[in-house]
DNA sequence: AATGAATGAGCCTTCATTCAT
DNA sequence: AATGAATGAAGGCTCATTCAT
């Protein structure tokens, strides 16, 4: 018998280096030396396990996002109102592993990576409605159909921006001054229905 | 009877073929040939005029952030109130030229490549510092200082998203729909504003 | 409980992949591991077996050349008379497991190999020697030694240049018409003989 | 002005630098820097003027092809009867230049790239036809056209298989025996005919 | 002013081979 | 007996950059 049961531990080891190396450099031009090397393995069994590089991105890309909705999950779970479920999705896009340099920057990084790989933008595409969808399921109970698109709409644009924002490491200092800003937009929008 | 003056010419030709390339590739691994062939000449000549690669970069985004300066302060200038000079703010940055899918693939690029080159970081801050200014001359007029800083603050981070998500061709569909959701907001805020 | 005798059965299946591997691509550029792969084994078996590429290859050209062998002793014993022996040399080398594509493409790349290969080299020539002492076997009954010399020499080099241009899948189209043409050839040479 | 007109001479050198490395190795393995480095370039410069190794390849056989094709039309025009014709094409294949190890051992490594590349396969074919033509050329002033066409034929397998025996440094030891061998089939064939 | 020529450095990828189990 | 794990070495190819003209 061979030593056995590497694979799992190997693939996990490879993406979060590629994760910390995208974070550090800032961009997905990392090689894959560089990543192997970060893991403790040659480059040459990071193709083994992921056949080339396109495909490690995109199984970077697609864990982070299973996190991000693992998380996601979880603090819905434990919201209690409408009000609560629209909080805990803002909460969890700004949370300490989320709203980090190294995070965002992957981010950003795939986003313009997601220009020329379908795959990666369809990966995207999913987590830009996944995030809709999970606001709707707390702004419906509290705005007529319509409007709790809109608000949807405007909520994730304005967390998607203060990404971008944060990556310049300028503007918005840190995750809770990022959150009020977005609960401010949303106590004005949904205090302002309840009057009426 | 050599040709004299050809340097500006040359220089605009390269910076035009640098963001047509970059926005149809949707990212900045375009090659220096590759540019030169759109401008018509050889890379060498390029090289000639912008010394490197990363200067050229730098400066078509001087040229893209200069073509908004412009823009913008013709804009500000037809506006007749503060809150007019909200409003076209705003619509300068969905307008035609800005809001379309070369424009914000080569902004994405440059927010990206910005975490390598902190000389380009240095010129999205000042875009970014300039924007909140630009917001802030009109929201001064209607808002307490420290309410108008973080709705400057709240809308300048939705326009950005608002920009990463038209890049993935998906959710907002058109410029009047991005306007309309930044209206909504700045309406709601001021609005609310109004009523105290 | 370990399985024994299998390295007999696991050396030929190991030989037979080989085979088949380079008789499709068509070149000995096919990897331990499609090898392997075919055999249903590890790569690390098929190097336990046989300790190195070069030696699979060296041990699969023998193979083949020991089947022709086999086949050429049954023909030969068939045969009733020193033109029969020449006709049933020729046939073997038309039959059916010989003139086909995989075999050949095997063939011309094992030619080219032993360019390198001394050792291949060497067993191609041993296989040539053998070809021409079985066509003199029947010719010496037939021709003066010279001039039987002559004739083996030369319808050697006939059919392996029918394999040669079967290859390319043009000019000879079937087994049928290649015998033809070299008993054509045996018949004016043999027939001229016979009438002086 | 630049260094200009460079490019016809290193295509040549390249071309030239190919057929020797692949002479001396006496297979396509050869690397792009090493016929590079024989052509005294670097090998950057090989994929400037070629694009990849594969058309390097291509134009290498091109080459081969067209030398021969030259020296072939030469000998035609000298030739004055149909059956000083045929003794043309069979000399011309077998003369000096022709006839060496490296171009032998290129024309075999090329025959089995050939089974993967349909480029060269098509190549070798247009060899194959135009050989054949060229000895009908003749012949059909001789035999009639089935048989001609037959003779032809093997004809041409004798040469080819003549080459492949070279190749093993064996059988057939120079030209000279090469030629007597081609020659003597087809004075045995001739003759018949010339005695109906 | 402009460019063809040329290259060095570097990256992705492949593959035969080894080793511990 | 057999294999998953792992790697070093090497090759093709790209590209920014330099230089002579």
């Amino acid at each position: 018998m061979p030593k056995v049961g590497m694979e799992p531990l190997r693939r996990k080891a490879l993406i979060d280096a590629t994760i910390s190396a995208i974070g550090e450099r800032g961009s997905l031009d990392v090689t894959m030396s560089e990543i192997a090397g970060r893991a403790g393995v040659s480059s040459a069994l990071a193709h083994h396990y992921f056949g080339a590089k396109d495909e490690l991105l995109f199984a970077t890309m697609r864990h982070i996002l299973a996190e991000l909705t693992i998380d996601m999950r979880r603090a819905l779970q434990c919201a209690k109102s409408p009000r609560e479920r629209v909080s805990a999705v803002v909460a969890v896009n700004f949370s300490d592993i989320q709203f980090q340099a190294e995070t965002i920057a992957a981010w950003l990084a795939f986003y313009v990576e997601a220009q020329k790989s379908s795959a990666l933008r369809r990966l995207l595409k999913i987590y830009a409605r996944r995030l809709h969808s999970n606001l709707m399921s707390g702004l419906t109970g509290i705005l007529p159909r319509a409007e709790a698109d809109r608000a949807a709409e405007a909520t994730a644009a304005m967390i998607d921006g203060l990404y971008i924002r944060r990556a310049l490491k300028d503007g918005v200092p840190n995750a809770a001054t990022a959150i009020a800003l977005v609960e401010d937009y949303l106590e004005t929008k949904l205090g302002e229905r309840q009057k009426q």
